[in-house]
Formats: C-alpha cells, sequence, structure tokens
DNA sequence: CGGCTAAATCGAACCGGTTCGATTTAATCA
DNA sequence: TGATTAAATCGAACCGGTTCGATTTAGCCG
C-alpha cells in the first residue's frame, strides 16, 4: 500500500505538503496541486483511514446503537441516517446490544475508542452510573426513541403519550369498556408515555381500568404472549387489548388464535407501531405509526450539523417530537 | 486519558516494558509486573485502539457485511457471530449494503481500511472484476448465503436445490400440477438453486411447467407482488404458488388477499425462508426454513479459526451446506 | 532594485501504540 | 569467582498520517 511519504518522494515535495493538498487544496498552488495529483493517482494512494484518525483524534465513522436492528423501526432509521452521512462522507458503524444494558455500554466505550465523529443511539441505560458515562462522553450523540431523563442530549423521538391516547380514545369511541393494556418495562419512556395516554384518556372518559386488565409485556415475544395469556384466562375477559408495541400486540394475537378467540369478532386489537408484514396479517391490525423516515431524517442532520459544527456555539439540546400517524385496520369492531 | 508513556513513568520502566507486559505478561518479571499494574489502575489507562491496530496493522474488528440487516435471516445469523466474537474479545461492526453491489463493496474497502481481523460477507456482486476485488483481499473471509462462483473462500449455506425440491414434492403429493413459482434475481445462487429444485422435481415426476408459471419476483416485495398479479390474472390460473423466498411468497399472498382468492381453499402457496411473524400470519404458509442458528454458529467458528490461525497452514477454503428443514403450516391443500 | 508582506513549502514533533535488536541484569556452572 | 547463557529491560525506529512554527519563495510597491 502507498504511504503519502511515496507520494511526497514521487511529487519532489514535502510530507507536509501532500496533506495540505489533501486537506486544504487552495493553500498549495497549482503547479504543485498538479504533480501530487499526478503521483497520486501512479502510485495509486489512498490515505489509511486509522492513521488519519489517530492524527485528528476524530474518525469520520458514526455510530449506531440500538438494541435490536432487526426491528423495521430502527432499520428505517438507519437507512436514512446512512444515506445521509455517505452523502457526507461519513460511514455508519452498527451495534445491536441485544438489548443488553451493560452490552450497550460496551458498544459505546468501543465506538468512543475508535474516535467516532458522532453517534445516533437509542439508549436503554436509565441508572445514574450511565447517565454518568454518557455525560462524559464529549462526542456529538443524538438520542432517539427513548427519552432518557438526566441525559442532556438532542432528542428525536415520537408523540407517545399521543399515540397511546389516539389508540385508547379510538377503542372508547367504538364503544369499549373493558379495554386491556400491555405494557413495556417500565423504565423505559415509550412505555410509561403510552401507557400514561392511555390511562388519562380512559380517565378524562370516566372509565374504569379494571387493574387486572393491565398486564406487562416487557416489550418482548415471550413476556408479551404471557401476559396476553394472562389476560385471555380472566373470567371476565376483555372487550378489547391495546398494545403498547408492535411486538406484545403480535403476541397477543398469536395467544387469542391459539385459544380459539377470533379478533375482531371476540376481542378488538390495536397497536402502537408497524410492523413488516402488517398487510398480510389477518385481521389487519389498527395501530398508531411513526413516521420512522421523518425521524430518520431529523436524526440524520441533527447529528451531522453537530459533527460538522464544532461546539463553538454551544447550542443547547433540542427535542425533536413528531405526531404519530393512526391507521386504521379492521382489527376493532363496533360494540 | 492516559497513554502508556504515563504507565511507563510512573512505574519507572521503559514504555516497550509496558508494551510488553500487556501483550505478553510472561516475559516480564513478577515485581515489575506488579509496579506496572498498579500504575495502570493509578492512571486508568486503557489502550487505544486506533494507535494498536495501526501500530499492528490489524484491529480486533470483524466486518460483517449483509444486504439487509432487517432480514431475521441475517438477524439470527449476527447474533451468533457477535455472540462468539465478543467471547474472543472481538467486535462486530455491521455494515448494510441495502443490496447495491457498489455499495457493498465501498462498504467492503471501508472495512479493510480500518484492518478489519476478518470479513463475514454474504456477496451480492458477481462480475469479474467484483471477484478480483474481493480474491485480492489478504483477509480472512468467510462468505455465507450466496455462493458466488470464482470466489475462494469459505462458505456456509443451506442446500437450496433441496430446499426447492422438498416443496416442490409436497405439492405434487397433494395432488397439485399446475404449480407456480416465483424466482428471484438470476445472479443470485440462492435463487437459480431453488428454481432448479424446482424444475427438476417437476421433470422427475414427468409434470409439465407452463412458462407462464414462472415470473420473476426478484425477491423484493413490489417485483414480487408485480409477478403474483401476473400470475393471478390468467385465465388458467396456477392451483398452488411456490416463492423462492418469504418476501416473494408474502407479496403473492397479499395479491391473493387483494384479488379476493382464498388460500389455501382457492390457491395453495409455500415458500423458502421464515419469516418474523410467520405464527400470526393467516394462514399459517408451509414452508422450508434454513436453521439460522447453526449457520451462524459456523460461521462465526470459521472465521476465528481462520483469524486466530493465521495463514501458516493455509487450508483450502471449505463448503459448509446444511439441510433445511420442512415447516407444515396449513396453506397448501390436497386437491 | 531593495524592502516588505503574503503565499507556498518545509521540517520536526506528535498521535499512541508495537516491535526487535541491543544492552543490562540475574542465574547457572565449572 | 569468572565465564556462559538465559531472562529482563531498554531505546529507537516504525505504523501513516496531521499540525504548526519556521523558512523559503514570490509578488508588489516605492
Amino acid at each position: 500500500m502507498a504511504t503519502i511519504r511515496d507520494v511526497a518522494k514521487l511529487a519532489d515535495v514535502s510530507v507536509s505538503t501532500v496533506s495540505l493538498a489533501l486537506s486544504n487544496p487552495a493553500r498549495v498552488s497549482q503547479k504543485t496541486l498538479e504533480k501530487i495529483r499526478q503521483a497520486i493517482a501512479a502510485v495509486g494512494f489512498v490515505a489509511d483511514p486509522l492513521a488519519q484518525s489517530l492524527a485528528r483524534g476524530r474518525s469520520r465513522m458514526i455510530g449506531f446503537v440500538v438494541g435490536n436492528v432487526g426491528n423495521p423501526f430502527f432499520g428505517d432509521i438507519r437507512r436514512e441516517l446512512e444515506n445521509y452521512a455517505l452523502d457526507h462522507e461519513h460511514f455508519v458503524v452498527v451495534t445491536d446490544s441485544s438489548g443488553k444494558t451493560d452490552r450497550e455500554r460496551a458498544m459505546v466505550e468501543h465506538l468512543i475508542g475508535l474516535k467516532t465523529a458522532g453517534l445516533a443511539l437509542s439508549p436503554s441505560g436509565h441508572d445514574q452510573d450511565y447517565l454518568d458515562f454518557i455525560a462524559s462522553l464529549n462526542v456529538p450523540i443524538v438520542c432517539f426513541d427513548q427519552k432518557v431523563a438526566g441525559i442532556e442530549r438532542d432528542f428525536v423521538g415520537s408523540d407517545n403519550y399521543l399515540a397511546g391516547a389516539m389508540l385508547t380514545e379510538h377503542l372508547l369511541q367504538l364503544g369499549h369498556r373493558r379495554i386491556a393494556f400491555i405494557t413495556g418495562p417500565s423504565h423505559m419512556h415509550t412505555a410509561t408515555e403510552r401507557y400514561r395516554g392511555f390511562a388519562d384518556t380512559m380517565a378524562n372518559a370516566g372509565v374504569e381500568v379494571n387493574p387486572n386488565f393491565v398486564v406487562d409485556g416487557q416489550f418482548t415475544r415471550t413476556a408479551g404472549y404471557e401476559a396476553a395469556m394472562r389476560l385471555l384466562i380472566q373470567p371476565e375477559r376483555p372487550t378489547a387489548i391495546l398494545g403498547a408495541n408492535n411486538t406484545v400486540a403480535l403476541s397477543a394475537l398469536q395467544a387469542m388464535q391459539e385459544l380459539g378467540f377470533r379478533c375482531p369478532e371476540d376481542i378488538s386489537l390495536a397497536m402502537i407501531d408497524n410492523v413488516q408484514w402488517s398487510s398480510v396479517i389477518t385481521p389487519r391490525i389498527t395501530m398508531v405509526v411513526q413516521d420512522t423516515l421523518a425521524l430518520g431524517g431529523i436524526i440524520a442532520r441533527r447529528l451531522m450539523h453537530r459533527i460538522t459544527n464544532p461546539q463553538g456555539t454551544v447550542e443547547p439540546p433540542q427535542d425533536f417530537v413528531l405526531t404519530p400517524k393512526f391507521v386504521p385496520g379492521n382489527s376493532c369492531r363496533r360494540i
């Protein structure tokens, strides 16, 4: 592999001039520039990104840290970020924490070690130690999806309270009163906000929530399935189930099917967040979806903005909260 | 951030001794080792991975390159690889080419620039230029999923011919004769093999394939949908559709539903490869699935083996081909 | 044409490690 | 106790760039 010194030798200039020509061509004379250009082409020089990063103290990589890259929600965001980053000569490296906080932290540490230019992070940690860790990082970071109290960074996400409220209102309008709610982990902002939206809307309508109708689905398939089963075996069953995310809602659908309940004839179902093949799932689930492409775009622009504008003018962290959209299906019936 | 020189100074030894103590403690005396240990703890030293990679010419990163990280098939493999890699102190960076060959190449180049220890690659390229490029890389590479003729590397995948043949035989056994096949891109090994399995099995059974019953679904949603529509508007319709992968098959299901065909009453459907929420899709599609966890495990072990055993004994590339598994659903009826 | 300034170029130090031949120290044995 | 050898440690070069103060060159003016 050709190095910058090979180029310098061939072009008969100093190494520093070659470096300068590469980073700031305007400051090098025309004929020198031309000599260097030819020399670069002749030896096939490509700058070593590792050496550059070491010397500069910054790389051109952007770290993307999520709990599950397989989730299409994150997939869309990743794609948007990646396209935007590539346009700006940055490179996205994706890491997946599998939802484990300690692994997430290890990955962030690793990315920091790589001197990444910036981080797009969907944080799952919430203890003080983790918050201090994030705060200590001197790198542009845009958090998304999960708003964690105590992290003073840009945040991009959806109005989760509204999402929960919208679906609850919809079910109330259809005449449902015995509405069950499958929640997510209590330390997750999305989970608690969606639940708040549900609870407040029920209260506002003067409908009391049966405590047995609120079950924890952990946003996972197994816990969601179990939670749904607990709902379905009660003597007085709910007439509608509201899943706080796609995973628990579909787990509920599976449980319903297995026990022989029909949806929506026997029980209505609604969920927050889309899923890849929603159009071929019977019934089509009524849902509230996030504008993933818009979210991805905002994350990308905000992060690149932070990266390219050094901390000169210390812009305070900002929240970007988008309104989710109601997408009717045929999984909710009027009663 | 503390450097190795800080440690050396505090421990009152030379920099090279500290480095040696870190990489090969056995070659350093007990008391020196202890001094160094304490110094490291005192200054909070952590080796800079960039500097290490630059000096060593190799990093501890493994590149994972696929066309779509969102595909659960790749997701499972990624997870297996990641777990195994972390156990061996390596770090997986995931990149997604979005199925674009030029982007895939750019990403591989970038990963090579990062001096990755090894690559797990599901190649999409196939022209000679690309093959030469891959051949020129002096890094352990394990290819998977797509077997590309001309790439002399370890390969891990499933028996796709068998997968196509199994489902075809199943449909034949149920009495189907007018079986349609939605193919994938002709340059993809998985697509052609699956088709061969279908065609051979039909021929062996003495059943002629209606040329109008073989349509190209490109393994994508839009093309798959279009292909399925073409099948469904024919005056003499197929009694069964075999999708060469999950995407085209589900697109076909969607098309059938939209036109009012019932599955399996009107038309049977079968597919190769699982999909995340197959259990809640009605009907449950009869399919042949790959053992993704096993594939991931083999890829991981093979790659780490290549990484840790330098090319001393130049083991020839090896193919690992697993047998896929038949998973009955209720999307195929006897006629 | 000398003097002054801006532009162009250079040299050396630096980023933070690794590596390896050279040197010092310690252990072994005659 | 001195010679021999192995073990421990060191110093300097190196990986491949960047950076910045110093030096050289060029351009302009009086």
